[in-house]
DNA sequence: GATTGTCAATACGCTGGCGTATGGTTATAT
DNA sequence: ATATAACCATACGCCAGCGTATTGACAATC
């Protein structure tokens, strides 16, 4: 259905989806959020996409009215897609302190959908990407805070809590994208990730 | 000397700085600073800063060959005065322990600074851009990093702390600054910055 | 097999922003 | 007082990228 979106964590996917004849508006949607995955938002314009899929801006205009559509749809389906599977796939841990070190470690699993997240997080100086932007990050710390309070956190402090490990990941994100050659090995990644653990979820309260 | 870098924490300022009858290219580079500032690296556009200095682009091109030599220069006065500017204020402390609050605690004064920086690391895109804040990025983790192990943190530990707490302050800039209408009143900053301060900052050996 | 609907190609105009060329103005030096 | 340098204005060319208009091709349907 969907390469970006839907794709296995690192399969080595095909630069355009499929090469049907035609193409449906959706096509399109799906070439906007592979572009952004590789060079961020600015870099959605209409004749590159054209050109990315093997037609011409005639066709693009067909399907939508203008390039601020186009950006919103692939936001809306962006953020439909984080809805359903970002939280629905930790829901299944119930052990509280699995759950959140799981949350933790997904910074190291599913790449492609990370990498999404930072190029629109650095794109927040586009309205529309600000308002959607500020949903899911609400939504997550929202989830965060959640966790932090089945581990015993006071509602204040598991805010917090949530706030400063959300903080983390988005920074960390940037960091680690853009300063390629600052770029840690896995193994400096792996004690990074398990040192955040460490400092920011609390100890069960029964050792 | 210079409004935006050497402004106090919150001075009103004037929209350009002085109006002598003709500029020179630090006149070029300020104006571009503030632009920056205020609307990011995207917004340095010749043409708006001339205006914004009351002359046309003649001028511009006599003191800078194209835009990067200008975006150059800023970003090169930008790193300077924040590596004279940054460690040195702090060094004053002796007390390791009022010296990272301190740090901490930074994040709510001068609060120019901190959107001038936020807005170049949301420009990472930029190459140059990128050069910069790695290299300050490094230096404030170093910095960081040296505060934690004189905390008494193993080296190890107190480089991973001083990286989750620049990330966290990374985060934090991009969120504060672009979520406006989920910004939190100053009193829950507080408390926001009270517990970084409490979960990142070890408690003194000798309570 | 003619018509209609769907998608695409081509050609065009418009705008913003960069950069150049050239000439004008003011200050300074001699 | 005039020559030179420093600075600025004006006018222009160029390109990328958006959006429009018109026509064309293919498929489905009748």
């Amino acid at each position: 259905m969907d390469a970006v979106l839907n794709a296995e964590p690192d399969m080595p996917q095909t630069a355009v989806s499929s090469d049907k004849a035609r193409l449906s508006a959706e096509d399109w949607v799906d070439a906007a959020l592979e572009t952004i995955k590789e060079s961020g938002v600015g870099a959605v314009a209409v004749e590159s996409l054209a050109k990315r899929l093997g037609v011409t801006k005639g066709s693009f205009y067909w399907h939508f009215p203008n390039r601020e559509a186009l950006i919103d749809a692939a936001l809306r389906k962006w953020e439909e897609n984080d809805i359903r599977t970002f939280e629905r796939s930790l829901s299944i841990i119930k052990d509280p302190h699995d759950k959140m070190r799981a949350v933790f470690r997904r910074t190291r699993k599913e790449i492609t959908s990370h990498v999404l997240f930072c190029h629109l997080f650095m794109a927040v100086d586009h309205p529309r990407v600000a308002e959607v932007m500020q949903r899911v990050s609400e939504r997550r710390i929202d989830f965060l805070c959640q966790g932090f309070m089945e581990l015993g956190m006071a509602p204040a402090d598991a805010r917090n809590r949530a706030r400063l490990t959300f903080m983390n990941y988005v920074g960390f994100l940037q960091y680690y994208q853009n300063f390629k050659s600052a770029r840690m090995d896995l193994d400096e990644l792996d004690e990074y990730v398990e040192h955040v653990i460490r400092t920011l979820i609390p100890e069960p309260a029964t050792a």
